[in-house]
DNA sequence: ATCAGTAATGTAAGAGCTTTCAATGCGAGG
DNA sequence: CCTCGCATTGAAAGCTCTTACATTACTGAT
């Protein structure tokens, strides 16, 4: 490895005949520069292969134009459809993305969240309603980190200075589903929820009040909880020792389409039509709901809405403007093959 | 907005009545310091909720320990999957992930290898076979780029002082795949293959191989290119016209799992039986593969292992030690219900 | 008692940039 | 010809750390 000093600004200095401070008017394209000089400098740098040192920037401005961005797992297509657009949002407004995954354990969170803070990014972005617990004492280090950075949550309420939130209104959501489900005569609506999320507890809540205000009694064996992180397999298992426990069930909604796949999976082991003997409804309306056969139905949480609308939130703030707490968007549901029942 | 000067190191100084040098020791754990003032340091630094600014530190050390990701997409399975392994091992190495998505124009691309360097990243990591070019002179930005960071390619060779690769045998796995359907009879496979990309290419010998080896007649109208971000639909009716021209195939193999998707989707909508009637073998293995119905065989490249391999290295580099250029990994056909012809 | 040697700490010089404020040169108005 | 104002440019301070080197206060050996 050859021992090369890296080129400084001294260096473009010298060799354009100007000063450092120039050189530094011209990179940053500041308009005070006469037009001679600026094309003299920029040959030098052009030259030279010159890019200034982010980190000596970033001292004197205290922003490298970087915001973090917190998920637990990028493989979640999910988390990846909306880290995709994040960041495409952010680098349009010449902003790059820290990623930083975290799982799914509240120390490890936290130690992100540090870390990110100590970068000095100019805001972050949690991606994922499971930042915000139910339980509000888990969500203090979010707010004591919003005292240093604007902190921006997609798919989660949480109120607090300096945290603004972006989110689809899963409760109405889910109920307007599940009450389609029930008017078409599904009465027994299996439901693979999450708990312990802010979107997870929406939604369920979504899929109870449908059945109140259609004035249907609630079974609360068709409720059923399902761990984050669980494989189409076990999906499918737990399915499977639902029924064999002899409870019956006409139609399954899940609380994201991963499971969906799982559940189209026990429809077929189990030798369930679908969807006349067995409707199905996932949620995300991600690209997995054109993977089976027949194609998933899903809600459309309008992920791009919502991301984009966490862009130009944090480009307001960074702005400094004054920018609406939160925005929640409408959702629609996405007819396909799995609940197309053919009158 | 409060005006709240942040704390620096001279107020723990201050505060806990030591020198600034000597808060630094005991951050960077620097063992000279005596356990009485560490502990009084530490606590005083707790106290006040102090972390350290990350940019003057990367001023000073000249890295932030920070690794850039260049990739085209995260949305896609493959690349996030890809990711979220890289970004995992390098965190517990406490390396940081800067995260660039490019797109797949060359411009773009060499934007955003322009940014990482900026940024002085300690290594950058080519996430995706397609940053290396068949075309040697659209190479050469990746070549200076490796001047002043090392750089580590995912999925390709590419050769260069300061270049660092780990892919599977691309070429190999697809002549496997290949022989084994010819072997069962298939004589007509269809390839949907990517042009213009290192593994695309290999991948494409590897089964033009497969039918010289068995000495069988290559068919050019069965070699179908395919775009890279092509649609599931796009795929289905891709097919759907190569079958409308009259062109027969017993089979079809694909350079990737997406496309694979596809290729189930047409046999459905042609009613041709999986695997009966026209076997499907899919590449990467990915978590799509679980998804069709019935579940696509697939050539497993070994993603968690590259990525690794990839991640040691780099940790190897930065030690300052000596690193193997490359290294090949040996795929494994994985199969499953779209080959598994009942014999 | 003296001194080399060691452990612990402090001093100050960078690291490479931004930015304020001062200085320079120039033409126009008086 | 002098002065004012404007457009450019430069000098230097500051941003927050790291670290080489200097300093101090000991220790035990002589």
């Amino acid at each position: 490895m050859k021992v090369q000093r890296t080129i400084t600004i001294y260096d473009i200095s010298q060799r354009s005949g100007v000063s450092i401070a120039t050189v530094s008017r011209v990179i940053n394209g500041s308009d005070v520069v006469s037009e001679e000089t600026r094309k003299k400098v920029l040959a030098v740098i052009a030259e030279c292969g010159y890019t200034p040192n982010a980190f000596a920037r970033g001292l004197g401005l205290n922003t490298m134009n970087t915001v973090g961005i917190l998920c637990a797992d990028v493989a979640d297509p999910f988390m990846a459809q909306a880290i995709s657009f994040l960041e495409k949002g952010l680098r349009e407004n010449g902003y790059d993305s820290l990623l930083c995954c975290t799982g799914s354990l509240l120390k490890d969170r936290q130690k992100g969240l540090d870390l990110l803070l100590s970068k000095h990014v100019d805001g972050i972005i949690l991606v994922g309603s499971n930042y915000v617990s139910l339980d509000r004492e888990k969500n203090a280090y979010i707010l004591s980190a919003a005292a240093k950075t604007p902190i921006l949550i997609l798919n989660a309420m949480l109120e607090g200075e300096n945290i603004y939130c972006s989110y689809c209104d899963d409760r109405t959501a889910t109920l307007n589903a599940a009450q389609m489900l029930l008017k078409a005569g599904r009465s027994r609506i299996l439901y693979l929820y999450q708990a312990k999320t802010y979107s997870g507890v929406k939604k369920l809540e979504g899929y109870q009040q449908a059945y109140r205000l259609l004035g249907l009694p609630l079974n609360k064996e068709l409720m059923v909880e399902c761990k984050a992180d669980a494989g189409i397999a076990e999906i499918k298992a737990l399915l499977e020792s639902v029924a064999r426990q002899g409870i019956f069930f006409d139609a399954i909604m899940t609380a994201t389409d991963d499971m969906a796949l799982g559940a189209v999976k026990y429809a077929k082991a189990a030798e369930r039509k679908i969807p006349e003997e067995l409707p199905i409804v996932g949620y995300n309306n991600s690209s997995l709901c054109l993977c089976t056969d027949p194609e998933l139905s899903s809600v459309d949480n309008k992920l791009f809405l919502i991301c984009e609308n966490c862009v130009t939130t944090l480009m307001g703030i960074l702005a400094g403007e004054e920018m609406p707490k939160s925005r929640v968007f409408p959702s629609e549901f996405i007819q396909r093959g799995t609940t197309a029942i053919p009158r």
